[in-house]
DNA sequence: ACCGTGCCTGACAACGATGTCATGTAATAT
DNA sequence: ATATTACATGACATCGTTGTCAGGCACGGT
């Protein structure tokens, strides 16, 4: 039944049986401050209602024992049996562009108070299942997931679909929910429109697996640019189902060797970027070849000629995502919503290389 | 009390009451099976000695309610209190070289079904001990940590000393438990020794903050290189207290624009050397001052000349963190140890430039 | 027949906290 | 003086699970 084990290993863990004595437990506050039980919850829950004589025993108690609320415990009890904790499964953590996601959203809940289990899917929709469920044993507060399987309508079980879940980065399928996304067609089409505005018309398109929604959202924006400004689609030259640096320098490489060469390319993700810098610098065409990409990156601007980009702003949306989450945790019934983040062109030399006449 | 609050504000969650049934508990999963909830539980744990005939049943009711273990719940009462959860605390999830280790750590757990809470500390010792304290309300299984306070002895409460802890980047103060490291000080007298074999004698040391103990380490390592080499410590130019890329910029600038400027740099950390490579650039010296970064970043190899670095390698570190990890939640009793990683030298052509003659 | 010896199984208490509710006490209104 | 109200407090059941332990049953050996 389960695909990836979250079981644990009985291991051989011994207790230490010496002088040091076990992280203490509210009663034994309770009764060293001379008070009930519930009193000691109260005081370290700040809840109203206890006299200042009475929380200024129980807090002497709590610090003389060193005592440190039990969370999980609590959350047994507490009401909508909140665990302060939600569920984050991005690409992978190693990725800059999550990293930064990731770090927008452990800001925006450490407000309240709620830690963040990160995971990584490598855009496996096993993983996604296996590692969602690993959450839900978990009774995080909310998820917040990229998706990628075809459908998320299994994804996230029957009973759970109150559960508050954003996605960000790709809109789920098969699944009523808030998203926060990038304005993918509306960034690619840009960077067509800019590409031809210095003159291009021979185009290269380098995109991602065609199973990625954002690639496909990419490719047809840019598509969609290109005939907005009447240029034939027959000019254009795609290769898709470039998922990493290597494909993509090898398709770039073939590209710009043939008899025809394109005189822009724009590469629809960093590594494919990566890839078309390398094709161009290994043919000497670096300040010849124009290219855009879509996604900023560290040192976009220090490469010669620096690169120009559609960038995406990761901490924009990270932000909304935990805002909506949060929104939804306290009870927003609001009907599920896409939120769109606009991207922005940063020209850097490379976009705006003519084509040679 | 609470520096950083880490309380809930109760939010006016409604309870839906619709058709959607609640999530199942061990109980109706019992009582659809027609066994006692003992059972149940010994199906889900995989624990051994029930009957073929009755796990069937047992499964096929867990198939048809959709159940899914309440872990938190059960670590309330499981042997040695696991919660199958660590905290794992890094200067930054949004650095790639945390992003790199996180993964790491990551995988090395998942097998274990271990899940990973993941904060950012941003060199701040507040920070590091609220989110510490965080992490024990949840009761983790174990921490891994980037220290940054100057002493970890309060950091971990004394009632807390049994739990599993590894050090990673840094070595704690104060505090006897596992470090995984790399071999700063080596690294350094490495890069030292690189660049005086290419016949440089006037260099320049840029480092980062001194409260920073990698940093102390790099320092030391590097001028032990330059006295090993015979050269009088009096030619080196160094430069501390650099914690981001506009400080290093500058730095680098003054350094280099000055009467005697130094042949090459030697930068210790992602920052610095990327303020030193802007400085190099403002002023035509790429190609012809020689610069050696402490840390590899992506695109080094694709700078004019390529980034001659000491590169360390973060998912080694993250792995055996892990491993450590684990061995002490397996209830290793062995003395603690500093684990060092080595670094390694990858030559680009920016390390090997040879001083004007 | 009778008694161990395994093997399955479930009743029950317990983990550490919180929600509910009753109780006690002091302050205010009548 | 008595009734009313407000506040402070703690006893108790309970959350969903796991550890302990005792009981039932079938089997083989005497």
């Amino acid at each position: 039944m389960t695909t990836l084990s979250d079981r644990y290993q009985q291991g051989s863990h011994r207790y230490q049986q010496e002088s040091v004595k076990a992280r203490p437990t509210m009663r034994e506050v309770a009764s060293l401050a001379g008070v009930g039980i519930k009193t000691v919850s109260r005081v370290v829950n700040e809840e109203p209602g206890v006299s200042e004589d009475t929380k200024a025993r129980v807090l002497q108690a709590v610090e003389q024992l060193n005592y440190q609320l039990d969370l999980a415990a609590g959350s047994l009890r507490r009401a909508g049996r909140r665990t302060l904790s939600i569920g984050l499964l991005l690409p992978s953590v190693a990725n800059p562009f999550s990293g930064e996601i990731h770090r927008a959203i452990e800001d925006a809940l450490a407000k309240r108070g709620i830690a963040v289990f990160a995971a990584s899917l490598d855009d496996d929709p096993e993983r996604e299942k296996a590692l969602v469920a690993a959450f839900l044993r978990r009774r995080v507060d909310g998820l917040v997931l990229t998706p990628i399987a075809s459908s998320q309508a299994h994804v996230i079980p029957e009973h759970s679909r109150e559960l508050p879940v954003v996605f960000i980065d790709r809109e789920p399928t098969g699944i009523d929910a808030d998203a926060v996304v990038s304005d993918n067609a509306a960034g690619a089409a840009k960077a067509a429109a800019h590409l031809i505005s210095h003159g291009h018309t021979k185009l290269a398109y380098l995109g991602d697996r065609t199973d990625i929604q954002t690639a496909r959202e990419r490719f047809r924006g840019f598509m969609e640019g290109i005939s907005r400004a009447g240029i034939a689609a027959s000019l254009i030259q795609a290769r898709e189902g470039l998922h990493d640096e290597e494909a993509a320098r090898r398709a770039a490489h073939e590209l710009l060797a043939s008899q025809d060469p394109p005189t822009a390319i724009f590469s629809s993700q960093n590594l494919v970027t990566f890839g078309a810098m390398r094709a161009l610098k290994e043919l000497g065409l670096g300040k010849k070849t124009a290219l855009l990409g879509f996604d900023d990156f560290a040192l976009a601007d220090m490469m010669e000629p620096g690169i120009t980009v559609v960038a995406q702003h990761p901490e924009r949306i990270g932000k909304m995502a935990a805002e909506r989450l949060l929104a939804r945790i306290d009870g927003d019934q609001a009907a599920a919503h896409t939120y769109v983040i606009p991207s922005e062109l940063i020209t850097r030399g490379s976009g705006e290389l003519p084509p040679p006449n």
